[in-house]
DNA sequence: TCTATAGTTTACGTTAACGTCAACTTTTAA
DNA sequence: TTAAAAGTTGACGTTAACGTAAACTATAGA
């Protein structure tokens, strides 16, 4: 069955503010139903806010993760060309990712090797 | 030896503007040596410049790069206290890092399925 | 019924990360 | 020597992503 959540709620469980999910649907990328006034989020208000969250947290501004969300949005389309033109997106959007992935592993052995030092350093002390 | 880059070759190198790298200055990521009152950037600079690149692209703000490069510069301090801080920031950075490898991978087996949708329906089309 | 609590719109404020002049100096190549 | 190219310092403009305050409405519980 449909599940519908208030701002306030959405707000809580995401531990972002009111203001942040009005802005996001002025940005096209939540659309809620209304009762009366008062907004009403639906389950794809929710996937669609953390995809969103999710794209943040890799650095990709509002529009792209709009863009990206719009892109995989379950309605996929019939034609042809427009499923070629989604695979090619697809792939470049793997490349992007798979570069990030590759950034934070290179950061990772670098931070791997201060540890090192910092823990020779801790032990001479003790020495 | 040391080299000596201009600001021009230096955001050639990196495809950025030499604003960036004045503004990268003003927030005391970068400290160029000066000849007469035109900027000499350092191989110290360079990686700097790298590492806080490779931050933003990963999402981080340039004050969190300076942060980060700052901690990891190579003059680590002998006292212990201090020492074990870094260890600890260390920790916590990995924490962040590992959960954006996870973001990432959960985006991507996300990809994965759309793409199987997508060519399956194309192969639809053709027959 | 009345008040407290959520919710709404409108609008201006703020911070980060530069872009874009403008006005000036310095250096390099012809 | 002189003109073009590169560099410098202000200073103001811009965009993204909200924060914040004001002024108002709706609704739910005592």
């Amino acid at each position: 069955m449909e599940q519908a959540y208030t701002i306030k709620t959405l707000s809580r469980d995401f531990d972002i503010t009111p203001r942040a999910l009005r802005f996001y649907e002025d940005k096209g990328i939540l659309s809620p139903s209304r009762r009366g006034t008062t907004r009403l989020y639906s389950d794809r208000d929710r996937t669609r806010l953390k995809l969103t969250l999710r794209g943040k947290r890799l650095g990709l501004t509002l529009e792209e993760c709009r863009e990206i969300i719009d892109m995989y949005d379950p309605m996929q389309p019939d034609d042809s060309r427009q499923l070629l033109k989604l695979c090619q997106r697809i792939r470049e959007h793997r490349f992007t990712l798979v570069s990030k992935i590759k950034d934070i592993e290179e950061t990772l052995r670098a931070m791997d090797d201060v540890e090192k030092d910092c823990l020779e350093k801790l032990a001479r002390n003790l020495a």
